[in-house]
DNA sequence: GCGGATCAC
DNA sequence: TATGGTGATCCGC
């Protein structure tokens, strides 16, 4: 968007900025929200869009907790500058010459031989929804209840952005239309385009629900394309098959795929070439803020040093590591270089790390009230580890207090837990703990989640590396949910399995014990709509999924490699109607810091 | 290992 | 009146 820094927002910005480090103008760039780089905020007004935004927020819990973060920031970056003012009077040539090795030796790790896109659909939520009610093309919308999750461009004219709180939207905008977020038909969509991309690389990497990557460099040769032409092809494919308009970035690796694809946002496409030169010549002007892993903090702590854009970080790369640590000044050497990943891989391979759940709610201060919300949210959160088919060694228990401050505490329960009632137990000492420390607390939030998961997958047969056979969707349906892997992992995996063999049996009993639940809290009237025939079904795991396998192979519109709606590809394919999911989140996050 | 903080979407 | 949920990583202790 403003790579090359001529827009008046950008100027608007810049000027806030310079001005000084006063409370309120870091306070409302910070308000500004987290999307303010996205694309379709050019020709809008960010002064006047922060007055109303601070307007509507100001006196609110919010926003005095905000303004005690910009506070804290703030002092911390002046430590930030005095440490780099310290530093500057040392003899630095030691370390100068230790973190110049370390750039050559990372640029022998260029590889320039691969051509990886990064695809984006436009505003996707909202795109959806236009297809089903085009008269919603010609208005402002927004789709999501609280806050927004996607809002279409003509929205977006007004500073309307995702992340926003909706009633703070509707100041800025009164005749926005607002639409509840209907999941399942996100879902459906996303799997006809995955269904296309699948054509151009069928290892592709789905990062959320409406962004994957690909390694196009085998289609391209095999069908003597070039990389650009080959995106044309793709866009213009899976727009009218599917009605919705990608964006996409073309280049030598993963992270300035990422980059290039909000370019030309929307409906456009950007290459990088796959020349050294070009790309460093691209970073040189790049602001920081662009690149994936850098977020409003981060983006003003190294503004006090000097850095706004890539080519920055080479001047101060001396000082990097010693006032943002080591892996922070690696992850700055590879922005600076434009390198990045080029393995692209699918989400299944990837290990999940922790299953969780939390829900905002009016303030409870109430400790009964309390324990029914813990005991809710632990039955949640048996629902995902049935679902996801895992254990916990340690359990996390999250609060968010009225002040909108958020605690954690952990434990380590004897035996791996996933049941309601253990989890439960578990939790609550850890709640009443907090309950002794804060006198009066009252919460808005309350969450749960497992770490050190133990896997209870039945041993698998699909590996995805493997020959799988796309026929088999049906009879394999079932038993999809093994972990996929490749190489040399595989004899680790294997290994993993055999270790939680024995604990299948357990596992076989849940739907057991869960109906030996107290019967007020047994849910037994709760329905599941699926996401395929929008049909209810009963609220058993295995029912349920076996349903939605058996939907998803009649209605199968191209023979998709294995089944990318599985697993990590479709995190809420159980999913209650009305619940809410993030900004077309997904389950994964990306390494911010390794490639 | 724990808890806070940051980030993505 | 009113500011989300899921998951990952890094840092300081």
């Amino acid at each position: 968007m403003d790579s090359s820094g001529d827009q008046p927002a950008d100027d608007g910005k810049q000027r806030e900025r310079a001005q000084g480090e006063s409370d309120n103008d870091t306070l409302k760039y910070s308000l500004l929200g987290p999307s303010l780089t996205k694309a379709g905020q050019d020709a809008v007004d960010q002064q006047k869009v922060s007055e109303v935004i601070y307007n509507a927020s100001k006196g609110s819990k919010f926003f005095n907790r905000e303004q005690e973060r910009d506070r804290n920031l703030t002092v911390k970056i002046e430590r930030i500058r005095k440490e780099k003012a310290r530093l500057e009077q040392l003899d630095l040539s030691h370390d100068l010459r230790k973190v110049d090795e370390f750039l050559a030796e990372l640029e022998l790790t260029r590889d320039l031989s691969q051509h990886v896109i990064h695809v984006d659909c436009d505003a996707f939520f909202a795109a959806v929804e236009e297809l089903d009610r085009p008269e919603l093309k010609t208005v402002p919308m927004a789709v999501g209840k609280g806050v927004l999750t996607t809002c279409n461009y003509l929205a977006r004219k007004f500073g309307i952005r995702s992340g926003m709180a909706s009633f703070v939207a509707k100041k800025l905008c009164p005749q926005l239309v607002l639409l509840p977020q209907n999941y399942e038909k996100y879902t459906a969509k996303a799997k006809e385009i995955r269904a296309i991309m699948a054509e151009y690389d069928p290892l592709f990497e789905s990062a959320s629900i409406d962004e994957a990557y690909l390694n196009i460099t085998s289609y391209c040769s095999e069908n003597e394309l070039d990389p650009e032409e080959a995106v044309q092809r793709m866009r213009a494919e899976i727009l009218e098959t599917t009605k919705v308009s990608v964006s996409a970035g073309i280049a030598a690796n993963a992270k300035l795929a990422k980059i290039a694809s909000n370019q030309n946002k929307p409906n456009g496409q950007f290459r990088i070439p796959n020349d050294r030169e070009a790309i460093m010549e691209f970073m040189r002007h790049l602001p920081v803020r662009k690149v994936n892993g850098v977020g409003r903090v981060f983006e003003r702590e190294l503004e006090s040093v000097g850095i706004k854009n890539c080519g920055d970080i080479y001047p101060q790369r001396a000082l990097l590591t010693k006032l943002f640590g080591e892996k922070a000044f690696q992850f700055l050497a590879q922005c600076y270089l434009g390198l990045g990943r080029t393995k692209i891989q699918p989400v299944e391979t990837y290990e999940r790390k922790s299953v969780g759940t939390e829900a905002t709610f009016h303030e409870i201060g109430d400790k009964e009230e309390l324990r029914a919300k813990l005991w809710w949210t632990a039955q949640e959160l048996e629902k995902d580890m049935a679902r996801t088919q895992f254990k916990g060694r340690t359990l996390v228990l999250k609060v968010k207090l009225h002040t909108f401050e958020v605690l954690t505490r952990q434990t380590a329960p004897p035996r791996a837990v996933f049941q309601a009632k253990d989890l439960y137990d578990f939790a609550l000492p850890m709640l009443a703990k907090l309950e002794k420390d804060i006198p009066g607390m009252k919460l808005r939030l309350l969450g749960l989640r497992c770490t050190h998961l133990v896997s209870t997958k039945k041993a698998g047969i699909n590996f995805f590396g493997a020959a799988v056979q796309p026929k088999s969707n049906v009879s394999s349906a079932v038993h999809v949910n093994s972990e996929y892997d490749i190489g040399a992992e595989e004899a680790f995996e294997e290994a993993a399995r055999q270790e939680v063999q024995d604990e299948m049996n357990e596992l076989e009993k849940l739907s057991q014990e869960a109906s030996d639940l107290p019967e007020e809290t047994n849910p037994t009237t709760t329905t599941w709509d699926c996401p395929i025939c929008a049909r209810p079904q009963v609220a058993d795991d295995r029912i349920f999924n076996d349903h939605v396998d058996f939907c998803l192979s009649r209605q199968t519109i191209r023979e998709v490699v294995q089944d990318t709606t599985q697993g990590v590809a479709v995190p809420g394919r159980k999913r209650k109607t009305a619940s809410q999911s993030g900004p077309e989140g997904d389950i994964r996050q990306k390494r911010l810091f390794f490639q």
